[in-house]
Formats: structure tokens, C-alpha cells, sequence
DNA sequence: TATTGTTATACTCTATAACTATA
DNA sequence: TATAGTTATAGAGTATAACAATA
């Protein structure tokens, strides 16, 4: 390669190198669009997912969002700690907790939402609706394609 | 929302969430593909961009590929030490290391490469050529507009 | 003064193994 | 036996601040 518009060589063509700059670059946005509400990427992702699935427990939030048992058990405290989530025992299965959103859980879900859209709005200000689809769509069929994580 | 075909709700339509676990199966998906090697994608895209400009110092290296500069220390040392990269004082800037593969870097590029071109096909299987080459444009059109990384 | 590389440090994310309590 | 949650731990990635040597 060598030429000066490429100067990364042979990283350029690699759709796994290109994924891991845009998502990191998204990331960093992210953080920036949700500031001062102390959520992340993941803690969010939570919110939203037990938001649209009340009474789900943590260990399906998990495998729906690719993170492992252990590693939920941090992640779910933190949320119940400032109240933005309630975790209640299952009455069928008593080695579960249900999980739901309390109002709090949902004003932050809702405040982070509208934060993320005016970020998402601004990593694809140059995107077309079409283009934003179709990323959206060919992301979709890559995630499709996994294994589920134990 | 709460159809079954989408239970991660609000997630769904979001570029940053659907490239964030795009990206994390790709590492997976790497990470078996170089196994053995002792390669990661951090040191991997070293090796890619020193080959690209060999005399390259550590620091435009860290710019190019988002690593901050006291993380590179570690991730260089690693490399010199596999006897992967050279590293000898910049004769102009005393202060610089001039970096370039040795040959033993050079063949582990190869080597990773040829994986990883295997890799990325297996990621990719449904995906035709122009699909690919639309995902990576996509992908392209997002990095440039990051900002630079201190 | 600014820059290259460095050390120290801390936080997040991720991964595994072993445990408990329930089923 | 298997599953839900937990604890402990370790590796990797990433962030900042402060420093020495050099420019």
C-alpha cells in the first residue's frame, strides 16, 4: 500500500478493524450524550431491555445482550442501588429475581433515549435514512451469524 | 415494542448498539482465528501499520489506530520483545524510536493475515461483494469524522 | 514550551472457576 | 443434575497525571 490517503496498510480493508474504530468512535459519543446520568453502554442497554421485557430475570438480560452471569451481578447492583431498577424474588422459581424498571428507571431510560437519539443523529449527520438502514441492516445479519455466549 | 422477534427493544434501532456487538462478535471471531500466535487485534494492527511505513515512531503509530501514547509502551515492548518489531533511536529525534518489522514480523503478519482473510470471509458468508464493499464504506464514512485521540 | 516516550494508577469490560440455593 | 445468582480473580483495553529527555 504506502500511499498517504491509506496510511494503515493492510487494516484498511479488514470489515473487523473498520467495526471496532466506528463502535469505539460511538462509544466515546455515547459517553458524551449521556453525561452527568452516570449510565454506560451496558447499564443502559439493561434499561432498555427490561423495560420492554418486565419481570425478565438476569440471567436472560444477559444472554440477550451478550454478557456472562457473572458479570450481570455488578452491573444489575448498580442500577438497583440508585433506584433504577427493582428486583423482586420470582414466587415460582426462588432462585430468580424479576425484574422491572421503577419510575425512576424510567425517566432515566427515557432522558438517555433522547440523549442517544440527538447522538445517533449526530455520528450519521452525513448518513441518508437509506444509508442508516442499511447499516443498520447489514450489522443486523453479522449479529445473526453468533453463537450465544455462556 | 415487546414482539418476540425483537427483545431488546429501544436497542434495536440503534447503530451504536447493533455496532457494538458487531464488533464484539469480530473480536471473538479473530481471537480463535489467530490462536496460537499469540496475536491480538491491538498488536495486530501494529504490525499492519509499522509494515506500512516502516520508520514510523510509536506515537503517529497510536494516533493512527486510537491508541493513547502511554498505552503503547506496553503493547511495543511486547511486540520487541516477541522479536516481532525493531525499534532503534530516531538519529534526527533522539527522542523517537524509528520502528519496522523484523523479519520474524514480517511473517507473522502473513501468517495473521492469511487468517484473517479467511476469518473475515467466514464473518461475512452471506454477504455478497457489493454488500461488503457497502458495509465498509459505511463503516469508512463514520471513522472520519473522529476526532483525534490525545 | 512542546513533544516522545515512560511510569503509575484506576476503571471498565470480559472471562473462568467454584460456590449456594433452589429446581 | 441442571439452573440462577454469586464471589473471587485475572487479563485486556482505555483514561489521566506527572515525569525525564529532547526538541
Amino acid at each position: 500500500m504506502q500511499d498517504d490517503t491509506n496510511p494503515i496498510g493492510a487494516l484498511a480493508p479488514l470489515v473487523g478493524y473498520q467495526l471496532r474504530r466506528a463502535s469505539a468512535a460511538f462509544a466515546v459519543n455515547f459517553a458524551h450524550a449521556v453525561e452527568g446520568t452516570g449510565m454506560r453502554q451496558g447499564l443502559f442497554g439493561i434499561l432498555a431491555v427490561v423495560s420492554d421485557q418486565p419481570g425478565i430475570n438476569q440471567g436472560a438480560v444477559g444472554r440477550l445482550l451478550g454478557v456472562k452471569r457473572a458479570n450481570m451481578v455488578a452491573l444489575i447492583n448498580e442500577l438497583v442501588d440508585r433506584g433504577l431498577i427493582a428486583r423482586d424474588v420470582d414466587p415460582n422459581d426462588r432462585r430468580a429475581f424479576l425484574l422491572s424498571l421503577t419510575d425512576g428507571g424510567r425517566t432515566m431510560l427515557q432522558t438517555c433515549l433522547t440523549r442517544i437519539d440527538a447522538h445517533e443523529r449526530e455520528m450519521l449527520a452525513g448518513f441518508s435514512f437509506a444509508e442508516r438502514a442499511m447499516l443498520l441492516e447489514l450489522l443486523g445479519r453479522i449479529e445473526r451469524r453468533e453463537t450465544s455466549t455462556g
